[in-house]
Formats: structure tokens, C-alpha cells, sequence
RNA sequence: GGCGUCGUACCCAAGUGGUCUAAGGGAACGGUUUGCAAAACCGCUAUUCGCCGGUUCGAAUCCGGCCGACGCCUCCA
């Protein structure tokens, strides 16, 4: 059975989509104003993971990340520049979908930008307007009335009377009827440039919030299943999702709230004053593989915070060569293709059914892995349980994508290789291991077996 | 001040009332194996789950208090 944490609920519950077979998922895409940062990738790999377990699941998912390409940051960055503001976006959303794919995320279904839903935005505001959920300001802004909504503050618990007032909203200028009321619509100041659309307000941008409400709803409908994001999007931006959605539409909005965990780097908060802020090509640079960051931050449970410390690297490297060594063992037992799987595939599978307990489901994998050596060593192991074998791997390989391609061996390597064999034959152990050690420095790692010589990567 | 999360071995990290004298990985050490290595395997590293009480036949798991780390309440994955 699978259950999820459903941060509405605060309860592990049964997950059940509105469709029987299908789910709807609306994961909140990137602000496009700067490079995303492995705390970002924590959460969009955590989304992935959830994708590709709905797969294996049997689920059908069609997946909406959007792409938030008009804001105060995205703004400013465009005058700081002096460049179009979607120029800067175009640039941002393209390295953000070469990361993604680096990382080997899974694209989702459609990737739309607010801009291009600005339509479906006013339409919102409009109702929310009808339906008295909204009001005018004088200087042409639009925003959500908190009190005509008691639902308000139900994901985050939050009681708004107890809340402490920001220094932002007592000295904001607007004339808000509530100080935690939020804008639907922003009129148009000089520092937005030339970002600006006509509405029946005025001139101006869309506020923060309405976006995902407008562009969900376009693409999923009143009521879908799942909504994702980090825990800092929680409040308030979905608590004010929920309440656009609800009040505009008057059905109910989304099933089940999944939130990711912050990712930590040496233990702290990461920060640019501090040099502890990675981006993907930071990583890359140090001599990361894609694998070895999918591992780290997929061995954390999502809603733990992961501390991803550079010293973590060997262990994901030591891991993705133990997976790569059984599968090599396997493929020379396996004669024939097999559509068995092992029967810790159960285990492992319950485990991801549980919220998806990643840690969970890799000890169950790697305490398989222990079992199936021991019989490979014993040579114990028939071509059909190793077929089975190569299957749950394929299957655990399907969801966690952390074996790499096979990198082709150059020949140079290939002649070494064979000249130590020729060595080793004659028993000149010198000659041998001055070419291992030579190989080694071209980084290749040689291990002898009872069949021969074998390379890896080092 | 309000709301919430977390504290498990040297490190990482599951487990959330009995199968737990606590999974799995990394690391160290000692073995088997090997020409030597590597890989693989075995042994070893928590009678104990931040501390103190309570509930219970029984708690790492529930309740209360304390200590410590952290998050949100302002844009943020």
C-alpha cells in the first residue's frame, strides 16, 4: 500500500489518486533569475524520486513544473544587466534544464512559463474579485482579503491573528484592508521597467502566488492529486495557493502536500558569504559525478535535512563500484534474459511504498547484494537467479540512477592491460605492477581474477 | 512571542509500542582469498537509541519536563 506524509494532515496516508491508474502532480518549478544550487536539485531530485516510484508503481503521472520567469528578483536582475527581462530568463531556464538533465531527472510533461498565463491569472483574479475574495487598492494593486477565507493558514497551522508582524508589511504603503492580506496583482512601479501587461486594474504584474494557482488549474484542473515543493514554500506560498484555488474555483485543490527537507552544506545553512553555496558545475568541477551527487542526496530520507559534506563523495563512489562489481559478477553467470526478479524486490518495494523510504529501500538492495555474493562466491548462484539478479538491478537502477554509462576503455589502456597479463604469465610481478600502477595512473583500477584481468573506472 | 522539525555507533543513516541485546552504507582493525593487490566474504566497532521522570506486562518508539541543534513566521527548494 502506498502512503505519503501529507503535510495537510501531518499523518502518513494512503495515497489514493482522484483517477484510479493516473496522477496528477504539480511540482514548483525554478525562479529563473540565477543558477539553481544543490539545495534547489535537493528538492526537484526528491520530485524525480517520487516520479519514478509512481512509475515503477504502474502509476501514469503527468507531471507540471513551472517556471517562474516574472518576479522582484527576476526584475531586477534585468536591470541590474541592463538586459530584456527575457533574455535573462531564456539564459536562466536554459542551464536549469541542462542541470536537470545532468542530473538525470526525468523532464516534466510541460514546463510552463508565467508569462505566457498571464491570461489565466487576471481570469483568477477577476473571481476572486466577484466573489468578494479580493479587493482594489488605490494605486491600481489587487490583493487576497486573508479574512474572507477561514481556511486560511490550514497547511502551516498557523494562526494569523498570533502572528508576528514583519517589518516589511507595517511599513508597506499600500492601504491593506489586513497587514498579511497578499497581492493577486502588483500596479506597475517605475523600478519594473518595461514589465508590465494591461489588466482591468491597470497596468501591471502578477503578485507571487497566483501563478501556480492559474497555471495548475490550465493544466490539471480544480483538483489534482499531488503538490510538491521545499518546506520553505509551505508558508506562504501554498498556504496562499490554497487559498486562491479554493476561493476562486470553490472545489477543493490538491489531495496530498509532499515538502522536502532543506539540504545543509557542513552542517549550516549554505550561503554565498560563507563559500559553502554549490551549483551543479561547482560540484562537477570538484570532480563529482552525477551518480555520486544522486547518491548523496538521495540516501537521506526526503524529510530529513541532508548535510552534503564534500568527504561524502568516497562513500557514494564506493557504493556505485560495489552495485557496478555485482552486476559485472552476474552478467558473466546470466545466459539468457529472465523476467523473474528476486524475492527481496518485495521488501524493496514496500519500503519505497512507505513514503518513500529511500534509506530504507537501499539497505534492503545492498543487504541483497551481500547475499547474492556469497553465493556467486560459492558459485552457487544458477544463469537464472543471476538474470533475476541483473533484473533488480535494472529495477533499482530505474529509480535511483546511480550507475553510469560504461565508459569505453581507450586502447593504449587495452594494450598495457594486455602486456601485464603477458608479464603476469611469466610471473615478472615487477613488470606487473609497474603497469598496474601505470594504468592506476591513467585511472583505471585492474583486478585480477580466476578468469582474467578486469578494468573499472578508478 | 506563535507554529513546527530533529537529537540512534568513529561518520552517514533506517526503524516510531514486542520479531530491536537496533537495518544498511562508509571508515578503522583482524581474518579468508590473492604472486602482491583489488574485489568478494567473515569477525570486530550501540545490552543501547540527548538527559530525567511517567504510562505499559513490554518503549529508541507513547506522555511530561529539561538540555542541545535547526526551520518557518520577510523573497527563498
Amino acid at each position: 500500500m502506498l502512503r505519503f506524509y501529507n503535510s495537510l494532515t501531518q499523518k502518513k496516508e494512503k495515497f489514493v489518486p482522484n483517477e484510479e491508474g493516473k496522477v496528477k502532480l504539480y511540482t514548483c518549478g525554478p525562479t529563473v533569475y540565477d543558477t539553481a544550487h544543490i539545495g534547489n536539485f535537493r528538492t526537484f531530485l526528491f520530485e524525480d524520486f517520487l516520479k519514478r516510484v509512481l512509475i515503477a508503481l504502474g502509476f501514469e503521472v503527468f507531471h507540471i513544473m513551472n517556471i517562474t520567469d516574472v518576479d522582484d528578483k527576476t526584475i531586477q536582475k534585468a536591470r541590474d544587466k541592463q538586459k530584456s527581462l527575457s533574455k535573462i530568463t531564456d539564459h536562466y531556464t536554459k542551464i536549469f534544464k541542462r542541470d536537470s538533465a545532468e542530473l538525470k531527472i526525468i523532464p516534466a510533461d510541460v514546463y510552463p512559463a508565467a508569462t505566457k498565463h498571464i491570461r489565466g491569472m487576471i481570469n483568477m483574479i477577476q473571481k476572486l474579485m466577484d466573489k468578494g475574495h479580493a479587493y482594489k487598492t488605490d494605486d491600481g494593486s489587487v490583493f487576497f482579503s486573508i479574512e474572507s477565507f477561514k481556511g486560511y493558514g490550514s497547511l502551516t497551522n498557523i494562526n494569523v491573528s498570533k502572528m508576528r508582524q514583519s517589518k516589511r508589511v507595517e511599513s508597506d504603503e499600500y492601504s491593506l484592508d489586513n497587514p498579511r492580506d497578499f497581492a493577486l496583482w502588483k500596479a506597475h512601479k517605475e523600478e519594473d521597467i518595461d514589465v508590465f501587461w494591461d489588466s482591468p486594474w491597470g497596468r501591471g504584474r502578477p503578485g507571487w502566488h497566483i501563478e501556480c494557482s492559474a497555471m495548475s488549474v490550465e493544466y490539471l484542473g480544480n483538483h489534482f492529486d499531488i503538490h510538491c515543493g521545499g518546506v520553505d514554500n509551505k508558508f506562504p506560498h501554498h498556504e496562499n495557493e490554497i487559498a486562491q484555488s479554493v476561493c476562486a474555483l470553490g472545489t477543493p485543490f490538491v489531495n496530498y502536500w509532499l515538502h522536502a527537507e532543506y539540504l545543509l552544506v557542513n552542517g549550516g545553512k549554505m550561503s554565498k558569504s560563507l563559500g559553502n553555496y554549490y551549483c551543479l558545475s561547482d560540484l562537477y568541477e570538484k570532480g563529482f559525478t552525477t551518480e555520486e551527487i544522486r547518491y548523496i542526496l538521495l540516501s537521506t530520507h526526503y524529510r530529513t535535512k541532508v548535510d552534503f559534506r564534500l568527504d561524502k563523495q568516497h562513500e557514494a563512489k564506493k557504493v556505485i563500484q560495489r552495485i557496478q562489481e555485482l552486476k559485472s559478477r552476474l552478467e558473466s553467470i546470466s545466459s539468457s534474459v529472465s523476467t523473474g526478479f528476486p524475492d527481496e524486490t518485495n521488501s524493496f518495494n514496500l519500503a519505497l511504498e512507505n513514503d518513500l523510504d529511500s534509506p530504507k529501500a537501499m539497505s534492503v538492495f545492498f543487504d541483497w547484494i551481500r547475499k547474492t555474493n556469497i553465493k556467486v562466491d560459492k558459485n552457487k548462484l544458477i544463469a537464472k537467479k543471476a538474470a533475476e539478479g541483473l533484473n533488480f538491478i535494472a529495477y533499482f537502477d530505474s529509480i535511483y540512477g546511480l550507475l553510469p554509462k560504461k565508459e569505453s576503455i581507450p586502447q593504449d589502456i587495452l594494450d598495457l592491460v594486455a602486456e601485464r597479463e603477458e608479464a603476469r604469465r611469466n610471473g615478472e610481478w615487477e613488470k606487473s605492477d609497474r603497469l598496474r600502477n601505470l594504468i592506476a595512473s591513467e585511472g583505471w583500477l585492474v583486478k585480477d581474477t580466476p578468469s582474467g584481468s578486469k578494468l573499472s573506472v578508478k
